[in-house]
DNA sequence: CGGAATGTTGATTATATTCAACTGTTGTGG
DNA sequence: CCACAACAGTTGAATATAATCAACATTCCG
């Protein structure tokens, strides 16, 4: 849980320029530049449970995660929800609607006891009028954006969930861990993954059991023991 | 058809001239800066049926529509697809693709004899080095693809298949024909419109009469008559 | 410990796909 | 102009897939 101190100012400053600091977008911007920015960022802590933004709602900025975990949704009707991705820290979200001033487009809610920075929309867009570099480092980080969206779209056109759950497994092992019986730990609860692939937690259960009775895997709560990489990623095709 | 006359080099430069000129990414650019771009773009003339670019490719630049209609495309197993979205003379395509020099992340198929200026990365890129004023242009730009992409994807997350049909229509219809009895067309066949709402072309079918059946639309070829206005947008919920 | 949240499992049901047959439309070459 | 092939669309029946419902098990925490 969080430890709320006595409200220390200073160390909020400290937060927000560290983070600001090591922000991939602005990593050629000049040191003053990114302080220019900092200075007008403020913290936002929440809670597991709390939302930091609903769909809907006015975008305060470009968010970026200090510490903490959070899910970015799509909500359904019936209170359900289509998980669209987690953000853990160090990385940043809502770059798209708050450079255009939209409504937020997403619910965003925290998995874990949270800090987020909020960088308002204006020094952001002062800083593009005048630094072409930092203006090509946004337009990759957008274009990037774009991509991983569209693999996403990608991921849920692949024909059933358990194709999903295959590759999603095998994302999450990384490239480089090529080796059979590695580990993956779940980023969050079961039912959660199983709105991040877009089916219900029931489902995700007896997809699992399956690849387990196949060999495939192990399950042991939320660390799954990859078996046979090249039999999953087969499955994931 | 397309005519393919004599090859007619002064033709086609006036083309992409027009074309690049009336981009709107490129509205806050001078005259000048337009031309440049325009010096080394090309045209691609597609019959329809062919296609502009497959996933997988390498990306040859940013893509205009001079004239035609394309659609874009995600394959799926067994020939079929997930169509993303319909584009029309004076869009754009690829953007993000092509200024990260990634790969082509979709498949762009010709539904009709088609014209396309292809606008390679490098002057666009030295165009953003020295104008911040386009690269804003360009920022805006993306960050509203990235959210089209993420309402399509909203669209998707909705449950059933009549839903989505539903407000693909009320979407057709558009904001401004608020009366009853308004007609709309399909911009493509019902088995790609069917793709495009990710059901198959039997359940497009089946759907449509079903809303027929119900007195909310008339089906005639192409052209739906809607008839109820407010209880389709109430199905699309 | 006790209660809430999370996860599992089986039975049933909803939704859309697949398969198959048939109809209609369109464009092509004899 | 007609015959015909290729494509597009409709319809019904059988099937696949995952959702829903309901009951129970497990884990996590205060």
């Amino acid at each position: 849980m969080l430890v709320e101190t006595t409200n220390n100012f200073a160390r909020h400053v400290r937060i927000v320029e560290g983070v600001v600091e090591n922000m991939p977008m602005l990593q050629d911007a000049t040191r003053s530049q990114r302080s220019q920015v900092a200075a007008h960022a403020r913290l936002r802590t929440l809670r597991r449970g709390t939302t930091a933004c609903r769909l809907g709602e006015p975008m305060p900025g470009i968010l970026v995660v200090a510490f903490g975990l959070l899910k970015l949704a799509l909500p359904r009707p019936e209170g359900e929800e289509r998980v669209l991705r987690f953000v853990g820290a160090n990385e940043t979200f809502g770059e798209a609607p708050a450079l255009l001033d939209r409504p937020t487009p997403f619910d965003a809610a925290a998995l874990s006891d949270s800090m987020l920075v909020v960088i308002p929309r204006a020094p952001v867009l002062r800083l593009l009028e005048h630094h072409p570099v930092v203006a090509q480092k946004l337009i990759a980080h957008l274009a990037e954006d774009y991509l991983s969206l569209l693999s996403e779209l990608q991921a849920l056109a692949q024909r059933n969930g358990v194709q999903r759950l295959a590759s999603y497994l095998v994302s999450l092992a990384g490239p480089q861990r090529a080796a059979n019986g590695c580990q993956v730990r779940l980023p969050a609860s079961k039912t959660t993954v199983a709105a991040r692939l877009g089916v219900q937690k029931e489902t995700l259960s007896r997809m699992l059991r399956g690849l387990s009775e196949r060999g495939c895997i192990r399950v042991e709560g939320r660390v799954i023991t990859i078996l046979d990489r090249t039999r999953l990623s087969g499955l994931a095709a």
